[in-house]
DNA sequence: ACTTCTCTCTACCAATTGGTAGAGGACCGT
DNA sequence: ACGGTCCTCTACCAATTGGTAGAGAGAAGT
């Protein structure tokens, strides 16, 4: 066996939710499309909210991997903010699921949001004390880092939501579009 | 009565779906909120999906007449976007459910995208042709009209998950942060 | 007084939901 | 050969789901 049917249960669990939400999506159908039965699920996750649980914890800690990885590299300035701006774009456009389980982790009634916000504080706390060390020393124009990195993060999701519309829209070069407002965004 | 069944039905059924989301909310569950029974609500409309038609429908025909009013006031250039946009910013925080059912219709799974895009084509082509009229009059930065709509789309929907967010990590002036944003991107 | 229309209700339904109980097979060390 | 552990299954359950049928109340028109 390639890969353990818990870790396949999670991806599919990610995509489903992902798209669908979770609400939308029936522990049935979840098992129907991996071809096995409910109680499989059940066997490896307590209940359905706990599967989300965990797609959402792999979820954050694949991100905080990212930050990590490019924070040891220990680039400066403007360079390393391109750098993991530029990585999570690709982890989202391979798997455009994950921005739809950010969507649906951030809606107002949801009930996992402290989950997500537990894993990803800690690297928010570095990336602003990061931010702040580097407009001290001048490698980048100063201004709020929280702000600045609500407005990355805002923009790096609302790109998400864009490409939807855009198809609806009838809007067809949506990738060459999201990568120049990406460095659009990075000369900003 | 001060407003008809019908429309209590449908103000409910926006607070739910823009918060919970649309399978997340049964009937029983938005007829108990308004201290009917379900089947007062499937006498309205013929099925639930009817419902959540119903809302998309009036929301878009909300934000395409802010729309209308201000472009019926003929002001030129920078300022007539930024009064649009103040509008917009103005109905989303009196009503943030707004953008949560926004962000349910913009999700890939779902069915009614096209239906919020029918209703918003027609301003958005107008917007378009806006743009570019303002552009070639050299009253506006020259650019693609069709990205910059999608930027200020995208941006203005982002503050809305930023909000959340912002509730989450623990960070407390957000309307301030919200306003100087806009203000930000106006001036980009 | 009668019918008709509008509205909200009770009663009910089949299907689906998340979840429990436990059987049975495959593989393990002994 | 045997007991134990790991895994997936069948069988079942109570609760909830969206939806149907139709009763009954009230107002309105005739």
């Amino acid at each position: 066996m390639a890969e353990s049917t818990r870790e396949r249960i999670l991806d599919a669990a990610l995509r489903a939710y992902g798209t669908d939400g979770f609400a939308a999506t029936s522990l049935d159908a979840l098992a129907a499309d991996l071809g096995i039965r409910k109680q499989t699920i059940l066997y490896y996750f307590p209940s359905k909210h706990a599967v989300f649980e965990a797609v959402v914890d792999r979820a954050a800690s694949d991100l905080v991997k990212v930050f990590e990885e490019e924070a040891a590299r220990g680039i400066d300035g403007l360079d390393q903010v391109e750098a993991i701006v530029k990585r999570v774009f690709r982890l989202a456009v391979r798997q455009p699921q994950l921005l739809g389980l950010i969507r649906e982790v951030t809606r107002p009634g949801s009930l996992s949001i402290d989950r997500l916000s537990a894993h990803t504080a800690p690297i928010f706390d570095r990336a602003r004390d990061f931010l702040q060390r580097e407009m001290d020393a001048g490698r980048m124009r100063p201004s709020d880092p929280e702000m600045l990195l609500l407005s990355l993060y805002s923009t790096v999701v609302g790109v998400a939501t864009e490409l939807e519309v855009q198809r609806a829209m009838g809007i067809s070069d949506s990738l060459r579009g999201a990568v120049a407002r990406r460095q659009e965004l990075i000369r900003f």
